[in-house]
DNA sequence: GTACCGGTGCG
DNA sequence: CGCACC
DNA sequence: GTAC
């Protein structure tokens, strides 16, 4: 039944933290004593922040949760997530200081308020003298951090193909609603405004962070997710960095970033390479001693078996061990899925990207499959029905290519999307659009489980055999702005807005929005509760309190 | 010392 | 169940 | 490998 109404999430950032003001050894002083802080969130570890606010007001600095007037200084990640939370024209007459954190932090190190000079966000008057050496540098960061695929270490065996042809500045923004047949968005509707910003992808640091993605994978291969995973989380915080990193210091405070971190940087920074993984691409035995029994391996073939898709570490290794040294060898072997095999079999044109241009087309082409396959309501009414065909990731967050297609599937009416997809596939297949399947599950006609139907496949662009990995999901249009903001990512993104939704007491994921029921409710089944009903992204951004994002800024 | 991102299909 | 995937 |  009704779950108990959701109270609307309170505005307010964290209140002023617990005062419990710490000993705090020397007497900290009133370092920053008369200064009013706001904090720009975005971007920062809750933690993070917590820490920095308890310190200013140790230090006898004010916190607001608001920017007021009284304020007299911002301290934000980046110019980015500033602008996020601050719109430039409250900005332009504000006199204070804006700042990177870090001048905080060199403020905290040094025991006391060093230049503001370096750290300045500001862009001065506005208008012809821009700022001096202030910052342009910092204008453009975080925006491209070419964590070129989608998502997380784990999935999309990470291959590391170069999508560095920037972003596409052409975004096609697409509707985030429903769209039906004249064009009107009948739902998703959110400022329509398509800004195409100047990228201009910083990577300062891409040595550095170069190193650590192949230290992904070759930890992952090594089946060490987790320290895998602390690499992958360390790149994003080394390139958003505004400036060529030179010295561990400037490293040193960085979340995610310990001591091991900094000593690779310091090696990369002062050698220009890792030993360590100089090790691990020559040598290939020896490191991980404790390993080194059970992998006498090269880690490049487990490495390369794991690309294989529906093969994972555990498998690899069971391959290799088995004897298997090349992807020839895994042809013979009996126990491969169906699933693997095809993932062999088309293993090359798999790692293919596909053009923006094509991708678009295929798109198109879907969009027109589905309308055979389920006519909309004719007729003058204006209110026509239309299958919504929407392809997500990469390719909606604007990328120039992408590794695969994510298409996210809905129909306004709310029902006939039930079983659509058997008959779709069906048709895609008899188009010879679609070529080989991987996985294929339907929900909706059961109505158990959320109702959502997936398909997982290989297809064609017309005219070609090339095949490319689709993903295929069609969702009740009650939740249908829950699966598309998953399938959109990037992962960054989905997890940050996971936590948030934690944090007030809700649980997120593709399916919906849930009061995070305790331990009891199972999940199997009808679910026992339905999802908050929010109807399009943007409403499922503002009720999480989350600064609204085109989906071409979604590339955290 | 220990947790770290979560949910689902397949075999 | 464990493995793989998104 | 990092943070709690």
């Amino acid at each position: 039944m009704a779950p108990k109404r959701a109270t609307t999430p309170k505005k307010r950032l964290t209140s002023a933290v617990d005062q419990e003001s710490v000993g705090d050894g020397g007497g900290g002083g009133g370092l920053f004593h008369g200064l009013i802080f706001f904090l720009v969130d975005i971007g920062v570890q809750p933690r993070r922040l917590q820490i920095w606010k308890q310190k200013l007001v140790q230090m006898e600095g004010t916190v607001e949760d608001q920017f007021s007037k009284r304020v007299t200084h911002i301290l934000a990640m980046s110019s980015k997530a500033l602008l996020e939370k601050v719109c430039k024209e409250s900005l332009m007459p504000f006199k204070g200081s804006v700042l990177l954190y870090q001048w905080l932090e060199e403020s905290l190190k040094l025991g006391e308020k060093v230049s503001e000079e370096l750290y300045s966000l500001k862009t001065e008057a506005e208008g012809d003298n821009e700022s001096p050496k202030s910052i342009d540098r910092v204008r453009n960061k975080s925006e491209g951090s070419q964590s070129d695929d989608n998502e997380s270490p784990r999935d999309k065996k990470a291959r590391h193909s170069p999508e560095h042809a920037s972003v596409s500045p052409a975004v096609s923004n697409e509707s985030h609603g429903v769209k039906t047949r004249d064009g009107t968005n009948n739902s998703g509707g959110d400022s329509n405004k398509d800004v195409s910003l100047p990228y201009a992808p910083p990577d300062l640091n891409r040595n550095i962070t170069e190193i650590f993605g192949k230290l992904i994978n070759i930890y992952r291969a090594l089946g060490e997710d987790r320290r895998s995973f602390s690499y992958y989380k360390a790149i994003p915080v080394i390139e958003k960095l505004p400036f060529k990193i030179e010295s561990v210091d400037q490293v040193k405070h960085l979340p995610t970033i310990g001591k091991s971190m900094q000593d690779h940087i310091h090696e990369i920074v002062t050698t220009g390479k890792l030993s360590k993984l100089e090790h691990f691409e020559t040598d290939e035995k020896v490191f991980y001693r404790f390993l080194e029994e059970l992998f006498t391996v090269t880690v490049r073939t487990i490495n390369l078996f794991g690309e294989v898709w529906g093969i994972g570490p555990a498998t690899a290794l069971k391959l290799y061990e088995k004897g298997h040294r090349t992807l020839n060898d895994l042809k013979n072997e009996d126990s491969l899925t169906h699933s693997q095999r095809v993932g062999l079999e088309y293993f090359e044109d798999i790692k293919k990207r596909i053009p923006r241009k094509e991708v678009q087309d295929m798109e198109h082409l879907l969009q027109k499959a589905g309308e055979e396959v389920l006519p909309g309501v004719r007729d003058n009414c204006s209110d026509a029905s239309q299958v919504s065909v929407v392809c997500g990731g990469s390719f909606r967050r604007g990328k120039a290519t992408c590794g695969d297609m994510d298409i996210v599937i809905t129909h306004p009416d709310g029902t006939s999307h039930k079983g659509f997809l058997a008959k779709y596939v069906k048709h895609l297949k008899d188009l010879n659009f679609l070529r080989e399947d991987l996985i294929f599950s339907t929900h909706s006609l059961e109505g158990t489980d959320s109702g959502v139907d997936t398909y997982f496949g290989l297809c064609t662009y017309p005219g070609r055999e090339t095949r490319h990995r689709i993903d295929l999901k069609v969702y009740p249009r009650d939740i249908y702005a829950f699966g598309l903001i998953a399938w959109t990512g990037n992962d960054v993104l989905n997890r940050r807005l996971r936590i948030i939704a934690e944090s007030k007491g809700y649980r997120l994921d593709d399916t919906g929005l849930f009061l995070a029921t305790h331990g009891s409710d199972g999940k199997k089944g009808a679910r026992a509760t339905k999802s908050l009903s929010l109807n399009t992204e943007k409403e499922v951004f503002d009720f999480l309190g989350f600064p609204w994002l085109e989906p071409h800024e979604r590339n955290l």
